[in-house]
DNA sequence: TATTGTTATACTCTATAACTATA
DNA sequence: TATAGTTATAGAGTATAACAATA
């Protein structure tokens, strides 16, 4: 698993990691799920902002900045192209003229449950093979690092 | 934890994936370290072909190419790059003049044992809390759905 | 013809920062 | 002045494909 420096100290191979390995499993499952996504039109960038806002009505692009951990730039530019997907509608708020009210379209309030279905069979996928008691184990162990960290954003680098 | 369609359907929300929390977790631990071995002047996809070549000694790029998982094109940009920090050498092969052999200098046999350092420190940053057994687990976990899905290079990406 | 590696090109995603308009 | 959002620019990282040299 490791060779010897000159001083005998061993030198760790790539896959002692843990963070390896979850490296390596997450860029496929996300590869996964990012080919499924796209072949509905959107990217997962797209389907994270569609998902918050299918929950979170009258949401403004400052919200979402705070949600998905993004700069307002990039923000910006997804609900552009969200827009031109006629997936959203931005109107200029009535009490504060600067900002903007979001709202999804019909069409993206049929689509989001089927990206939704999209996610699920994604998982089951991938982690299917696991008894549900080992997924939400894994899952508990993810929120609480989750904790320990202080991490917030959904990150969707 | 989701909200209900017409159809009564339940839409599952973002974080009710195990995929999600996966990433999520992923992405914030392969970010601090790729953030640690930059300020040791290299890319975390240039530190896995490094550790990559520091075990596997004569590879060529075509080596590397599966073991990374990447283009031919990519693998010649970041090679250029280690050979530009005068962290490797290519030569012309003396069997077959297409192809190269890889070396690493003294510089990046010093190196590597750091950013190996560099990772432990990663892990344990991250995962210190938990038990030896709870991070053997989990890899052998990573380990299997690695093999349930027939996954094979590095991933880098 | 097939293979090894390089290079030109393009694309995605994101950040930074200058900018516009409101407050 | 400060804030909400847009846009111009840049950079990282990778893929595709045309290319040169060699087999």
């Amino acid at each position: 698993m490791a060779s010897a420096t000159s001083t005998g100290k061993p030198v760790s191979t790539l896959d002692s990691h843990l963070g390896f390995w979850l490296r390596y499993v997450s860029n496929y499952v996300s590869a996964c799920f990012e080919k499924s996504v796209e072949a509905a039109g959107v990217s997962i960038s797209e389907w994270v902002a569609l998902r918050t806002l299918y929950s979170k009505t009258d949401s403004t692009p400052a919200d979402l900045m705070c949600e998905l951990g993004m700069t307002k730039g990039a923000i910006s530019k997804i609900l552009a192209s969200l827009e031109k997907k006629e997936l959203l509608r931005r109107e200029t708020s009535l009490v504060d003229r600067r900002a903007q009210q979001i709202s999804l379209t019909r069409k993206a309030k049929n689509l989001v449950p089927k990206l939704a279905a999209l996610a699920d069979q994604n998982d089951e996928k991938f982690f299917g093979h696991m008894s549900p008691q080992q997924r939400m184990d894994l899952i508990a162990i993810m929120q609480e690092i989750t904790c320990v960290h202080g991490l917030k954003e959904i990150p969707v680098k």
